[in-house]
DNA sequence: TTATAGACTACTGTCGACAGTAGTCAGACT
DNA sequence: AGTCTGACTACTGTCGACAGTAGTCTATAA
């Protein structure tokens, strides 16, 4: 069987160009952003380009204003309300793979806290988000719930963003690994509804260590 | 002050009409739905018609299907998943809407229940739906997150679309008002995570009956 | 009769153009 | 000097046009 890669339209090609450049924080929260520019530098029509706009406006990745568009720039209250969303669907995607976890999951999750310990023993940072995020995305892939994980992306690029203009390094002080135990021991014990409510406390302590940082910076006029 | 209405673009007023459409029925579900048809149908060129559908794409009530376009057609497994989220989304609302609930808010939230009672008592469906609506909604703003408000009223979208193909009477079993009742003791009494845990049991109850009813009348091949 | 090529059709993706508008700047007037 | 007016500019929203393509129908060939 012959198989032919018909590229995708080019406004779907825009769409993941631009939503990397703004995660990337190639375009920086906050600027303004004209189609026409982006269709010239890409050498295309602003068509294509006005179409990948209006994806990302619903992704929130971009925001209009009064006729002027700009790329989203998190606010505190915003990242609060993200982090509440973000407690609400973790801990839902926690309930479900509590239910539906193998062993060799269990096992990979368990071995990634290992490697994180001495991740953090050796500081290095980018290990550590890697694991962590590693750790984060393994359950809400292992709850199976498709819907959840789109949402979560959307979620976590938003985050993402934020973390980026402000944060770049932070992941949080070390006492999230013991909570990572506690995570996984409720997902072995197989009690779902212990599991949902740790992960929920989880990721509130998280936004609570964030917010303490932000007040400590408050210089950075969010 | 004078205060002119510049109106929406175009593309805006599309997408708010589309939306409409679908969530009413207009446009059925798995149905075809051209941009040139629409555009000539309003009297407007495709390139707005475009955009409107790029936003729609997004947020999932139509679908993108080897260049053709489709309304979005829900299956059992989707719908599934968009109750889980919907609990995950729910608990985490009257999570924080516990912390937060003033008096009268409580007192309101009674008073539906009593109208219900009332309204079951009379078989009147609408009347029903609208109450149990209203229940829901009520806590979700009062969570006062915009972020899940505004999630909760896509995922609402998809699952009202879900229903008025495919169930436009059903309300679930009457099991429901005793269970809004615990709801609301939780409330009163304060316990966040109490409500959160009831909560979801509370949507994943209702997702149990819809399934019973799903394959009840199993010839809808959905 | 079935298969195949060719014409026709309808739709998608993309383009270039244009009107309207908001903002900027220079020059004229007080 | 300050401000008002008008020209100029740049951008947004919308339009009509067109190429490419997938699907349908018809007529011809095996």
């Amino acid at each position: 069987m012959i198989q032919v890669k018909k590229s995708n339209p080019l406004y779907e090609q825009i769409y993941e160009n631009i939503k990397e450049s703004i995660i990337k924080g190639d375009f920086k929260s906050g600027e303004r952003i004209v189609d026409g520019w982006i269709a010239e530098q890409l050498g295309v029509s602003r068509s294509p380009v006005r179409e990948a706009f209006r994806k990302l406006e619903q992704d929130g990745l971009i925001v209009n204003q009064e006729g002027t568009t700009l790329v989203y720039k998190p606010n505190v209250d915003d990242l609060i309300d993200l982090f509440e969303v973000r407690a609400g669907l973790e801990g839902m995607a926690i309930f479900l793979a509590t239910k539906k976890i193998a062993n060799d999951e269990l096992e990979k999750l368990e071995e990634s806290l290992v490697l994180v310990k001495k991740a953090i023993k050796e500081k290095n940072t980018m290990e550590v988000i890697k694991l962590n995020t590693f750790f984060h995305g393994s359950i809400i892939k292992i709850s199976g719930n498709r819907r959840l994980q789109e949402m979560m992306g959307k979620i976590n690029n938003l985050i993402l963003l934020y973390r980026n203009n402000f944060f770049a390094k932070y992941y949080g002080d070390d006492v999230f690994i013991n909570e990572h135990y506690e995570l996984l021991h409720a997902l072995k014990s197989g009690n779902a509804e212990a599991a949902s409510e740790k992960m929920r406390q989880h990721i509130l302590n998280d936004l609570e260590q964030l917010k303490e940082k932000l007040s400590a910076q408050s210089d950075n006029d969010l």
